[in-house]
DNA sequence: ACCAGTAGTTCTTTTATGGAACTATTTTAT
DNA sequence: ATAAAATAGTTCCATAAAAGAACTACTGGT
């Protein structure tokens, strides 16, 4: 875990083409603090930590290699994106997967999306019962 | 920030009905350092962050209240839930409003994802059609 | 082979954490 | 309501570890 910060900033500071007295002009620090932190010989405190997050442009966790729980990630998604009542769960999960392997599919949603309710809902009355009808055969 | 982290590590021990004893504990430290970082006048170091992450399950950001920016979240969520082709765009988050509001189409999509590609494709092409023609009354 | 640029290491200084002990506050029981 | 116990906040000191300067070691281009 030490080391994957030491390889995060390394990697990172060279992602964007970076020397470390480059990196160390930005954060107004000595070079050799950056070298430290990279060899794993010293530790960003928690101030540069997220200084460096926002330089990156990674979240801290990603950059100190403590990767993000299912549903730890789940619950951020529903801060950010999300109303208070929505729930997202595994099934809305499993249409996202589906919707992404099928574009056509998705534009019909987005243009469904756009009509008026009252229009959606015979949209999703008729679906219903074209997919009942075809299981069927 | 460094405020907000304070605020943060007193909020999730009580949470968990713990005292700073209970806490101090379990990172195997004093509790005067607990009362500290609660009181904001230290910080704990980057692995101690990652073990008191562990212990409340939250994301190291969450807990330093440095959240997560939309597309990083997107990427994360494309590293966990999809394969490496998929895209997980603004489009695609639209779509997963639009399910979360709608419960009857999410249920009528997961029965859709059930069914052979072949009548997959059927359902398709057929609600294509419906959606254009109700477009036009 | 040399020079400039970049990175790694060592040494010293400085900062700030950690722990112990003391104080203050809150809670519980009578 | 008060005392005792439990919990939390603060101060002081020792010490660990980070920051910076300077030195050394690579690296790549000429």
């Amino acid at each position: 875990m030490e080391q994957k910060l030491a390889e995060n900033i390394k990697y990172f500071r060279k992602l964007k083409n970076w020397t470390q007295q480059d990196l160390a002009n930005q954060l107004q620090i000595s070079r050799s603090v950056v070298a430290k932190w990279e060899s794993g010989s010293s530790v960003p405190d928690v101030k540069t930590l997220v200084l460096l997050s926002g330089i990156f442009e990674v979240s801290v966790d990603h950059l100190i290699g403590n990767h993000i729980s299912r549903s730890d990630l789940l619950k951020e998604f529903q801060k950010i994106y999300l109303s208070k009542q929505q729930q997202l769960d595994e099934e809305t999960i499993e249409i996202v997967d589906f919707v992404v392997k099928n574009p056509q599919i998705k534009q019909s949603l987005l243009e469904l999306k756009k009509l008026p309710i009252r229009k959606q809902k015979v949209v999703h009355r008729l679906l219903k019962t074209l997919i009942d009808e075809i299981k069927k055969t």
